[in-house]
DNA sequence: CCACCAGACGCAACTCCTTCGCGTTAAGCT
DNA sequence: AGCTTAACGCGAAGGAGTTGCGTCTGGTGG
């Protein structure tokens, strides 16, 4: 769960990680992420400031984990009874995510504290995956259904470019043409 | 230049800011980025730290600050007689640049030191405005040229896509299905 | 041309984050 | 049960980040 290889997985170095994760999400609710330092962080998990740079390293590595757990789908995508349908509303409710103020500040996170980018490749097969239930339940039905690579590229990479660098050309029916382009029908005109 | 108005853009404060950032640019070159901080730079610039602080803020801003100026193009799209042609070549280049450990370590610094994400919209301008001028070229030939808008959501966002959440998923001919993708002809396979 | 005003900088002191060495504890293994 | 080693606690030292105050520079109105 750590993007550091825990080497000894059991007992008190989980317990170590699991307090000081929650100490993060709750000081992170109470006085904003802003304020969060790793004494602070320290002191509310019961740990010493040393054992957390030690572990992470670094504030940012630290933040980068937790914001990858924040930004784990906790339920599969739900079941519209047709491709399109479940894609319209996994883009709609993924673009809502992303894109509000706390899932910028976490996709930031998770890209900016982790050297290796493991994290931001975490946070892609989550997509991934989510897609990848959709397109099974499709096949399932008999459906033609566009493959994972190009769903990325398709709908994924467009709605991250802009939350990440066209904030302002970020428009609501812009998921449904983007869902359109991948199902090869034409949609709703680009919203930007 | 800089993320933040300069309300007094002549003498002492321009001569502040050129020294920094070339302090920026030297330090990082001599010493490697992550050993710079705040107190270093100030020293080779000749200021105090407080200047920087008062001025940027922050250490990830002005890094934000000078990744943005080395993102910028330097020159126009070189000129290959046609629309295609223009289009791969630019976009292999522009590939090469943001994938090189140099290049993502710009385009995460320009993210992050920036809470209005004013510097990454500055970076997909320039993007934008090298597309743009392709596309003048290709218009002033008489080719049909696809607009920018979706030239960035089917070039270039799953480009950065790639290189900020699947850097494994890279490839070089990648970037020719891409172009292909983009002026609506059946190219390579997709290659990831 | 001169005086005034405001923003920017230098200086210095203070807070606290960050690092590191060393001793201790606990987890995994035989 | 005993051993090995990784992980944690503790404390000290160094350095980054912050702030108030005085000074200086550059823009502005008389």
């Amino acid at each position: 769960m750590n993007a550091r290889a825990t080497t000894r997985p059991g007992g008190r170095s989980a317990r170590v990680q699991q307090s000081v994760h929650q100490a993060v999400r709750e000081l992170e609710a109470e006085l904003g992420r802003d304020a969060l330092t790793v004494p602070l962080i320290a002191a509310r998990a019961g740990v010493t400031p040393s054992t957390v740079y030690r572990r992470w390293g670094d504030l940012r590595e630290l933040l980068s984990d937790v914001a990858v757990e924040r930004l784990r789908p906790d339920t599969p995508p739900a079941d519209h009874g047709g491709l399109r349908a479940d894609l319209e509303a996994w883009v709609v409710q993924f673009a809502e995510e992303m894109s509000s103020t706390a899932g910028r500040t976490y996709i930031r996170d998770a890209l900016l504290g982790d050297p290796e980018q493991g994290n931001a490749a975490r946070c892609s097969d989550y997509a991934a995956d989510q897609l990848k239930v959709i397109g099974v339940r499709a096949a399932g039905r008999g459906e033609a259904v566009p493959d994972v690579e190009s769903l990325l590229d398709v709908v994924v990479a467009p709605l991250m470019y802009r939350i990440l660098f066209r904030p302002s050309d970020l428009s609501a029916d812009f998921t449904d043409h983007l869902v359109a382009t991948a199902l090869g029908r034409a949609g709703a005109a680009p919203a930007g």
